[in-house]
DNA sequence: CAGGAATGGGACATATATGTCTCACTATTA
DNA sequence: TAATAGTGAGACATATATGTCCCATTCCTG
């Protein structure tokens, strides 16, 4: 029922989003905890989502948009292998959360409709690599397998490590030497970074 | 009351090991599905470890220990700061599941017993991360922090792409590559990797 | 072979999460 | 001011996970 006014958006953007942060953090989180967060009661959250599978299925949606966006955005056929990289991993940095969470899940769930796709934004990322790999720009020592799957490791380190060690690193530092971290390890010529 | 004879200490590991292996993949598994992993009946399990929370308990005094036991035979002391951490990046990747499940579940829970010990081991590691920066073998641009929380997040990548991406990539190959990536990023010079 | 150890299977009560529903209150809007 | 959208609070039935207990069966060992 609720959808078309703005303060019913707001509403449901809010609970969309205490849902991934939450679900990042601790997977198994019950509704009321997502809820709380949210600053809603439970009844007003069901009154959005009907099922807890209902959240995960719209987290899920935004997700990957914002996955397609961030390699879209990154222009992986210009320029370098290496420098195409930089843009990937400088553009899925700017949507942390949701990626995070999705990245979380991937094991579980694989809807049917998205795996044309998936392999499409994934096989674009692959081709990238290798076109590093061909003009030298990319390590050859270390594969398309490994470079795309790591990439997804700092980012977790990037999302949790400011959170966990308090006060130690901010969110700013932490990105710029997880940038620093992943162009030097996929770098051929690492000394140039 | 089984606890002495081989058998049973047998089956003991079998289902510590499976409730390790079974929560770093699933926090959220029920006890049904670790004892169905394990081989044996939910109510031989309730048997060996009356508790969630016991299971939980012994993992954790594992993993602790085989934490203590890797950062132990790395001799964080002797050589360069960068030779001292290939040690332990090799001798962490020894330990991965139970290291893996431990880090899992790091934000959640902290016995206060373990602080002094843990802070402890963190320390040497420390040192050797600011030794490197001293003798000049580990970048000065990452800093301890980083590169100290950044190593799990490798681990990560080691212990769960050989799983997801079928076939692709196998351990041995992954943990080489790994090993070559933190070496990489981590080192002062990366050229000379 | 006899006896105890180890286990599987299942019954049972309980706790917690979940989804549905109702009702009263508030704020916005016409 | 009156109507309506949005919400909070809570009751309720249900499902699932959990922990405990009991008994029959199997396996090993003396």
């Amino acid at each position: 029922m609720p959808e078309n006014t703005p303060v019913a958006e707001r509403t449901r953007r809010a609970i969309l989003e205490a849902g991934i942060a939450t679900l990042a953090a601790n997977p198994g989180a019950s509704i009321a905890e997502i809820a709380t967060r949210a600053g809603v009661a439970r009844s007003t959250f069901h009154r959005y989502f009907s099922d807890r599978a209902a959240l995960t299925e719209a987290a899920h949606e935004l997700a990957i948009d914002a996955w397609h966006t961030a390699v879209d955005r990154a222009e992986l056929t210009e320029g370098s292998g290496l420098e195409a990289y930089r843009r990937l991993c400088t553009e899925l940095m700017d949507s942390l959360p949701a990626l995070i969470w999705w990245m979380s899940t991937a094991g579980a769930e694989h809807a049917p409709a998205d795996f044309e796709e998936e392999d499409d934004t994934d096989r674009k990322i692959a081709a990238m690599l290798r076109r590093g790999h061909a003009d030298g720009s990319i390590d050859p020592k270390l594969s398309v397998e490994w470079i795309s799957n790591s990439v997804w490791a700092t980012l977790y380190a990037v999302y949790y490590i400011p959170a966990e060690s308090k006060g130690k690193l901010g969110n700013f530092e932490a990105r710029q030497q997880a940038l620093r971290t992943l162009m030097k390890s996929a770098a051929a010529d690492p000394s140039a970074i």
